[in-house]
DNA sequence: GCACGTCTGTTACAGTGCGTTACAATGAAC
DNA sequence: GTTCATTGTAACGCACTGTAACAGACGTGC
């Protein structure tokens, strides 16, 4: 994997900028929020591989936070808390969390603790899809992710390869998201292991998104939903509605 | 997923026995194990999603044996222990431990622990199904296992050879699991005792699918349930239900 | 406007993976 | 020995996917 990128969110200004410098010299990109808005606007720019969540965020509360981060996205958290107390843990874990750490804390146990999320995680990457097959719903057409399968606004059906599919899952799961080239890479390689040289791509990519655009765009020269955000990589620039079977 | 099967193991015959009712009261299967070899003996015959493993095996070390067992499979691993300093709990992550739940411990947390790494989704690839045979059913078929005959939903009997109903055993022991030709194959070639060659195969597995499909798919050419995995191997991408006899 | 480099879209082509068929080897039943 | 079911091997063709090459689009500087 690449270098885990780590959303650590706290408002105490303090000890957030302790936990990332830590966490930066321990070979973590970490970046700082201190809000949930801050949380959702750094994730519809970056990616990000887990989120180190501070329970007690001021007048905001980090479970439900986690609560509603866990509906939409697939991400790793693990809850910062000074509750140690049973019932706290047990709310943070019925909401989704993935670990659930008392303050005080050994920082090297939560370093210890961070790398075993991510190494469970690290076969549903950051750009990951949940592996539940669905349903989605985007600008009329439907998509079938168990059937490999997408079907028009008119109704017509149209088969996707398996690579088809999967890059499709991905920008599904990121819309409004700009993704360069290595993160849909990353994300379509998921070998479970083996890491991959995160190293010149050749134009596979683009190759395959021109498929795509090819089954899904009216027009593929000019593109509607999936777009190229040039010098950067493509966005799937469309509202995806998720309906889960 | 289907029912977690969790392997319990603590050479504490008392506190193995409670926490195998506990786990079970609670949804879970639970399969009690005292030693490496146990361990050893159990994944050689059936699937387990996860190990709750003591650090404190009698003369055993926990620790090195979880290190063993990640060594050789992909399992999620869950440490329990009654050293909760930290640099006990540092070795258990070390290597490679999902989780380290120092005693004594809320049993509801422990729940929750569990259920929080089997989230994270690892799949088991101990593909062993069990030797007492059984009846199953999926998407309306019914597999007699000790006549190695299927029954259509229409009530159409066909029998199968018997590697045709060894492989669909080992895939209704791993439903919605990817498994890969290797897998398949040393899970058709399990003697009871020795292992055989992981060699290659060459296309003897794709055969056997085609002719279990022959059999078991409305139409083979598009199969339903069991699915082409392109790259990787095949999955049996349907509910299957267990009916012991 | 034009020239130039960079980035992207498209096509053709080659390599790989897979399904299918035919055939050979094996073994059990008679 | 003969027959039949079972199972592996070989070969062919198709679908999928990455690479290479070229042409067009875009941006920058003049």
């Amino acid at each position: 994997m690449a270098i885990p990128r780590l959303l650590v969110v706290d408002d105490d200004g303090e000890m957030r900028e302790m936990l990332v410098t830590f966490l930066q010299r321990n070979g973590f990109i970490a970046l700082p929020a201190a809000s949930e808005a801050e949380i959702l606007a750094v994730l519809s720019q970056t990616r990000v591989d887990l989120i180190l969540l501070d329970v007690m965020l001021g007048c905001e509360n980090g479970v439900q936070i986690c609560a509603r981060l866990r509906a939409e996205r697939d991400l790793p958290i693990v809850l910062v808390s000074a509750l140690s107390a049973d019932q706290h843990q047990m709310a943070g874990y019925e909401v989704g969390a993935d670990d659930y750490v008392a303050k005080p804390f050994n920082p090297e146990i939560l370093l210890a603790r961070i790398r075993a999320v991510l190494r469970r995680g690290r076969r549903s990457p950051s750009l990951g899809y949940r592996r539940t097959a669905a349903v989605w719903r985007f600008a009329g057409w439907t998509y079938d992710g168990k059937r490999d399968e997408v079907t028009s606004p008119s109704g017509y059906q149209v088969p996707l390869s398996g690579r088809e599919s999967r890059l499709l899952k991905v920008l599904l799961a990121n819309p409004h998201v700009p993704l360069t080239r290595e993160e849909i890479a990353a994300a379509l390689d998921v070998t479970g292991e083996g890491e991959a040289a995160p190293e010149a791509q050749g134009r596979a990519i683009d190759v395959l998104v021109g498929r795509l655009r090819s089954k899904i765009e009216a027009n593929p020269r000019q593109p509607q939903m999936l777009r190229t955000e040039r010098a950067v990589g493509y966005v799937f620039g469309v509202d995806v509605e998720r309906m889960d079977a």
